[in-house]
DNA sequence: GCTATCGTAACCTGACACGTTACAGATTAC
DNA sequence: GTAATCTGTAACGTGTCAGGTTACGATAGC
């Protein structure tokens, strides 16, 4: 279980995607093929990374597809941990 | 992108988690602490592994969150790949 | 002033995880 | 033969979330 909170992949492709190429949100919603709306939720951490727009990342940017749902998962189970203890659980194997 | 369909992890759960211990469905979806119906769904590959079913897991089986969530991952995108060509994607960056 | 960009609030749809209840089929115990 | 158990699954409900369109206010550049 890591301490520190993992930063939603929105940050990372604004970071590493969007802003060294100086792209807009509208050219780049545009060129994935979905809405600004979309988009803009990904960027703002309101949306996460579904299977289909990693996809559509690893097109547009030629990455890996695998590369961006595992930073969701990271992301997605780190948050899970936090209600770990709310769950009501038996040890079935040693 | 792999050539051969992964198996989705539901299979896994029962070849490596219920059969060798010899746990019926209905005492693993106990001590799980989700109904019964839920966990066949998961067996029989009719839905996927959640952030919190891997933990679930996890503690129940003292495995890995992540090892489950990775296998799903592999899954769902191997699945979405299939629909690849259907994306109408721009390439953005070299 | 005009235009472009951006975040975001409505609204919609469809998908999916999860629950309870109930049923049919198979298996085992008596 | 009968009862008990296990299993899959259909039929209802819930809540959440990705995705779409439309529309608004704010901010910047010309």
């Amino acid at each position: 279980m890591r301490m520190h909170n993992p930063p939603h992949p929105g940050e990372i492709i604004k970071a590493l995607c969007l802003e060294p190429v100086g792209l807009t949100v509208t050219e780049a919603a545009e060129g994935l093929g979905v809405s600004r709306k979309t988009l803009s939720a990904i960027l703002n951490g309101r949306s996460g990374i579904s299977p289909e727009m990693a996809i559509r990342l690893s097109i547009a940017f030629n990455t890996s597809a695998e590369s961006w749902l595992s930073q969701q998962v990271q992301y997605d189970l780190w948050h899970a941990e936090q209600g770990r203890k709310a769950l009501k659980v038996v040890k079935l194997a040693a």
